[in-house]
RNA sequence: CGGGGUGUAGCGCAGUUGGUAGCGUUCCUGGUUUGGGACCAGGCGGUCGCCCGUUCGAGUCGGGUCGCCCCGACCA
């Protein structure tokens, strides 16, 4: 292995620190001078820009339609209902003036304390107040709704610890409000989505994930039900991954808004939220990356096939590209995105390592040996086989062996999973293996105490209670006292 | 905000009893190379986090301060 790899430390040794320096290598993100920020760069970027055109044209199926909102958020907007304002008052970023002077002595800038803001403005935490806010000009009528608004933007909360793309100040997300005459519509609304969420993570992300929903103590901020879909990482730590919020009245009634129902009477709108973030990237990368660096499923991957060329002197290097100008073609017919590098400034090792380490799903490479022969080499990223295919038809056979690719790290992804997801009735026993990482499946009485307690004496959460597990009564491994359900329990991130 | 670390070249680090600022790598130039992260030669790059003190003299000793990392509390 190549000296500047060396410090990729193996996922074994330290998951953490192994997370961290693959984002780095593998050119997706880095850590900004601003405190507790990240700086998304272009070939992360673009990984995540194709989550984002895929999951809007999703979300455009069930009927949304994307808007966008102000970030400043009056202050007063925060309070108006208690239970959310309870949740984030603690992680907001505030703005107090509208104007910055050059100091006494000229080399610098202050705040103008004559600036400052009659009521601050929060930096949007997550939008439901100043959604709510607007929707009540808009909603009068049973026939005004449903809305069905999206919006990609920022949002920022002021954590104390920060990792790229699981925890940042500011994130890119997506977050869904929607608004409904009946309390059903909204269920199944906030549902719907989160089935949505799943497709999303399991058919383009290769990413299986457990739905369900969360427990009282776990719930959104003003949720009646919060619905999660919750990935194992390969250290058997949880991701919770997206969640699809059923809102209740409660922000209809904070900032009332009423409509007229066919019998003429006012009812308060029914309301759901939504959202996934760059978060996201970090369950991809942690679900499918090896020691070679990322893997990224082909239905994601910004470039699916490089195309690396061998030789050495000018006229065989010529050889080559006639040979690979053709292929180029025939991907790109079949729509397969498909990069030549035939740079002369780096060695075609450097390059290999260079291409796993990004996660390019596949790699043909061809030198004079293939010219004579009518051969080129194919290698798979996900088990990293390589094999010598005719020339012929390679096009074709590369179109179908990404379908493959993307089939096989979904399925490795279910097997693993499926390998750490244990059932535990005892209380010593669970407290003892959840320290090796893993999903548990135990009966719970309900409690928050006894959720409490799981927490302080082992950093597991109850991740959720999750749909379509068989339920069978039991007793709680924590009090002892009857329990109507297994729920979810895991170390998370 | 509590506990523990750590600040020296872009990155990773060494620097002895205080005495001219070092190593590896990256980067740049030239040449030879090219089927798994090339090699040789030359070169660029640092007010040692910041402030104050002790001293003829501080990267090194003392006091303060700031940043970052890890473990907690908080969290998509």
């Amino acid at each position: 292995m190549a000296k500047e790899l060396d410090f990729l430390t193996k996922r074994s040794v330290d998951y953490s620190k192994w997370y961290n320096e693959l984002v780095v290598k593998a050119d997706l993100a880095e850590q900004s001078d601003v405190r507790g920020c990240m700086v998304i760069k272009p070939y992360g970027y673009a990984i995540w820009e194709k989550m984002q055109r895929i999951l809007d044209d999703m979300f455009k199926a069930t009927g949304v339609q994307n808007a966008y909102f102000p970030l400043l958020i009056p202050k007063s907007f925060l309070s108006k209902e208690a239970e959310h304002v309870e949740g984030f008052a603690k992680e907001c970023a505030v703005v107090t003036h509208y104007r910055l002077k050059t100091n006494e002595t000229h080399d610098g800038v202050v705040v103008d304390p004559a600036a400052k803001l009659e009521e601050e403005l929060i930096i949007r935490p997550t939008s439901e107040t100043i959604i709510w806010n607007t929707y009540k000009n808009w909603i009068h009528s049973y026939r005004d709704l449903p809305v069905l608004c999206n919006q990609w933007c920022n949002v920022m909360r002021w954590e104390m610890r920060t990792r790229l793309f699981l925890r940042t100040s500011e994130f890119l997300w997506q977050e869904g409000h929607t608004a409904h005459a009946t309390r059903e519509e909204a269920e199944a609304r906030a549902q719907q989505m989160l089935k949505v969420y799943a497709d999303f993570a399991e058919h383009y992300m290769a990413v299986p994930v457990v739905q369900g929903v969360k427990s009282e103590t776990e719930r959104f901020a003003g949720a009646l039900d919060t619905y999660t879909i919750e990935a194992m990482m390969q250290d058997g730590k949880a991701l919770q991954s997206g969640t699809s919020h059923f809102l209740g009245q409660n922000f209809g009634k904070a900032f009332d808004v009423q409509f007229l129902n066919k019998e003429n009477k006012p009812e308060y709108a029914w309301a759901t939220s939504w959202g996934v973030s760059t978060r996201l990237m970090g369950a991809l990368i942690m679900t499918h990356s090896d020691d070679n660096g990322l893997v990224l499923p082909p239905a994601l991957a910004p470039l699916q096939v490089v195309i690396i060329p061998i030789g050495g002197k000018p006229a065989q290097m010529a050889a080559v590209d006639a040979a690979v100008a053709p292929i180029v073609e025939k991907l790109q017919a079949l729509g397969i995105t498909v990069k030549y590098d035939n740079s002369d400034n780096k060695r075609p090792g450097f390059k290999f390592a260079d291409y796993e380490l990004k996660g390019i799903p596949v790699r043909l490479v061809l030198g004079a040996r293939d010219l004579e022969n009518g051969t080129v080499e194919v290698m798979r990223r996900d088990t990293l086989e390589k094999e010598v295919r005719p020339l012929e038809g390679i096009a074709e056979y590369v179109k179908t062996l990404l379908d493959e690719i993307q089939e096989n790290i979904y399925r490795k992804a279910v097997t693993f999973r499926d390998e750490h997801i244990y059932e535990c009735d005892n209380y010593e026993e669970f407290k003892e293996r959840v320290k090796g990482g893993g999903f548990f499946l135990c009966h719970w009485d309900g409690t928050a105490e006894t959720e409490a307690k799981i927490k302080e004496d082992t950093q597991a959460t109850i991740r959720c209670v999750p749909f379509g597990v068989e339920q069978t009564p039991g007793v709680d491994m924590v009090s002892g006292k009857p329990a109507t359900c297994r729920v979810l329990i895991a170390r998370s991130y």
